[in-house]
DNA sequence: AAAATCCGCAACCGCCGCGTT
DNA sequence: TAACGCGGCGGTTGCGGATTT
């Protein structure tokens, strides 16, 4: 199917739209409605193309638009959809009163992308982040393996910074209190040299055989924005700049330790609370916490550069 | 104080689906 | 049935303000 341009670039302005032009725009539609963009330009005399008359009048003129920052309640929403429905952004704005989908996106995009990334869960599947786990069962697997025999296999930047924080640290994995149930490496095969990308665990729970054989388990996990704790929901929770952390069980902490032993699993609240636990950003002390995902990124592991 | 860098967001671009001719 | 045209969507860009060096 052939098409025209939307638009002839000549003699149609670009760029940010003037108070004079939102007004005519919105005098036109308060007069008409909005029937025919490709004309409504012409109309109201507009030296616009008809696709910049809708996208600023939907995005910004209508009326019904809620300005100002997104709400915990809005933010939860947001991820719900995103995890059911993808970067379905009109899909997600049709939900959530007042928001446009290009609001939506740019929030995604700018906030809560960056947040699940720093996380260590990957923003488009919801899911953890192999990258973190190979990391992490490197770690585990150093004192035993050589890592030249994972230089195929795995990615180099992660090999790397596995390299270089073992050699300033020697002692990093006995002061971790790492928990041994489970390697992924257990059942490497040395002959072949080809890892599983991860192994069936021995997780003491069903919420953790979710979590470890994500590929193929429907996921568990709900999000909470809010600062409570829910017992008894199988959420991850990620709480929002300046709040506080809620310690979720110790049962549900320490059988989760096994997932993440890079990312060092709480072994006390005490440490839990300390500040140089916590992740900063933008001049503001942001910390996210789980009954899932109750761990430490430890100081001398910059997560930043991985994301 | 100035330059460099970062970040958020409005706006643009190209593609697609669907109704119309 | 194919071509056309429009509205809509998602990805991307680039400007301008904020922050850092």
């Amino acid at each position: 199917m052939g098409r025209t341009p939307c638009c002839e670039k000549n003699g149609l302005k670009r760029g940010p739209w003037t108070p004079e032009e939102d007004q005519k725009l919105i005098d036109y539609i308060h007069k008409n409605g909005c029937g025919n963009w490709r004309t409504l330009p012409k109309n109201a005399g507009l030296p616009r193309c008809g696709k910049s008359c809708r996208l600023r009048w939907a995005n910004y003129l209508r009326p019904d638009i809620k300005r100002g920052k997104f709400s915990p309640l809005e933010e939860e929403t947001i991820l719900q959809l995103h995890r059911l429905l993808g970067n379905k952004w009109s899909t997600i704005a049709a939900r959530i009163p007042g928001r446009t989908d290009n609001e939506i996106k740019n929030y995604w995009n700018t906030h809560i992308r960056k947040k699940l990334l720093r996380m260590g869960i990957d923003p488009v599947t919801h899911r953890p982040r192999f990258d973190l786990l190979e990391i992490s069962e490197i770690l585990n697997s150093s004192s035993q393996m050589n890592f030249s025999k994972f230089q195929p296999l795995v990615n180099p930047n992660v090999l790397g910074l596995a390299t270089c924080l073992l050699s300033q640290n020697q002692d990093f994995l006995l002061q971790s209190n790492v928990v041994q149930e489970t390697r992924v490496f257990e059942n490497f095969n040395v002959e072949n040299q080809i890892p599983p990308l991860i192994q069936p665990c021995h997780f003491q729970s069903q919420i953790h055989q979710d979590f470890i054989g994500f590929n193929a388990m429907p996921f568990p996990f709900t999000y909470n924005t809010e600062e409570n704790y829910v017992p008894g929901v199988t959420n991850y929770d990620y709480c929002g700049s300046g709040q506080s952390i809620v310690d979720p069980p110790p049962s549900e902490t320490s059988t989760f330790q096994s997932g993440f032993s890079n990312i060092s699993p709480s072994s006390s609240p005490t440490t839990l609370h300390s500040n140089s636990t916590y992740i900063t950003e933008d001049n503001e002390r942001e910390s996210y916490c789980s009954n899932m995902f109750n761990f430490q990124i430890l100081d001398i592991l910059d997560i930043n550069e991985f994301v």
